[in-house]
DNA sequence: ATACTAATTCAACAAATGTTGAATTTGCAA
DNA sequence: TTGCAAATTCAACATTTGTTGAATTAGTAT
């Protein structure tokens, strides 16, 4: 018929479905009902394709994790190999951690703001901030420190983790998209426009790290 | 006979129960019931203190709110009025805003980490974000922007705004107290220990709002 | 002690939830 | 076309949920 969905679109629909639901109101805020309504679906088609809500939501989130790791890799590779043997800038390191997730032309799809969204509430989350993150995002984040001892040497392991720390929450925020900041600012900055928001956070960032030199 | 609750504590129960269990599991993710059993106390009744179970949450955020304003409202004009009519250095200002809150007697009590980690939850999500953080937290937040805004004249608004964005980022992700730092650190830095957390965002921040001076 | 009100429990409700197994439809190969 | 497996829907389940009204207890003023 008029159909749009041909075979096996709708285990797609399902996922993006879930993605924004979850994203908007956490785990326990989203029903099964409201995600097959959403994805115009049967609520049993969740459970047949990815077994349990709980393995539904981690099927939202893997599937885009290793596309979002592989950018920050490659940047932050490419920046690394292009000043050697000489350590890369601080402010280079850290525009290869933001850039390519918040400048690409990805960033005004749909999708991909509801699934930054839904990393926000991830690692703001107590259930899921631990296990969840570390398993996904790690080894990026490891190379990624590894780059800034080496443009910051002699700076303390403990700093430099709470540099990150500092560096993670602001992203997460960012991520969260609250509207927070619009409310705040009458509407001069919008917490929606991620490109925007992406060289102001990597010059905050940026100082907050290089003040570890000089400590 | 040996109940330690006398007349009117078990509203008090309810409160701290309930504050405990929001703040991990977040609004949707904790029962009625539940909050009841950590109380010791009948499921009904907190519905006779609080009315519907949203109304209990509002009460939960609200308990705390006002203490926390007063204290950062305090530091703030202690430090304004100590340099005028000079501006406040920008590091007195940051101290104000987050030593009031992060370094006081309280941080090791049990119920002030659970009531800082549901303002993380809330700062975060989209449905509270917007509304419960401005209702309570705007006025002060105004002052400490004003305060910046003297200590950095020629600063754009936009700049200072989404300076705060990142202090607010960094903050709220230390309220989480999500365990993140703690294993990706190997246990170095721990999200647990509030005031060893603030004296590093305190010279992060400070540098980055410093560095908006020479842009 | 009595009466009265606030605090607390008890019992139960209708609605919503995740999940399951059987039934039906769909797309494709033979 | 027929057969077959995957995809999808249907109908129903046992639990759990927030909420409510009646019943009971505890504290207090008279």
């Amino acid at each position: 018929m008029s159909e749009i969905s041909s075979r096996g679109e709708k285990r797609t629909q399902i996922l993006d479905a879930a993605e924004a639901l979850f994203s908007r109101h956490g785990y326990d805020g989203v029903t099964l009902r409201a995600i097959a309504k959403l994805a115009n679906v049967d609520v049993a088609l969740a459970n047949y394709h990815f077994g349990p809500k709980r393995d539904l939501f981690d099927a939202v989130f893997l599937r885009r994790a290793e596309i979002l790791n592989q950018w920050r890799l490659e940047a932050l590779e490419k920046v690394i190999s292009e000043s050697a043997p000489a350590p890369p800038e601080i402010c280079a390191i850290i525009r290869a951690y933001f850039e390519p997730i918040l400048k690409g032309p990805h960033v005004h799809e749909e999708g991909w703001k509801n699934y930054y969204a839904l990393v926000g509430y991830v690692n703001s989350s107590h259930e899921w901030g631990g296990k969840l993150m570390s398993q996904f995002f790690d080894p990026a984040i490891r190379r990624f420190l590894e780059a800034l001892e080496m443009a910051l040497p002699g700076v303390s392991d403990e700093d430099l983790y709470w540099g990150y720390h500092c560096l993670s929450g602001a992203l997460t925020l960012t991520f969260a998209q609250t509207g927070r900041i619009d409310h705040l600012s009458n509407g001069l900055c919008r917490s929606d426009d991620l490109a925007g928001a992406c060289s102001h956070i990597v010059a905050f960032v940026t100082a907050g790290f290089e003040q570890l030199r000089d400590r």
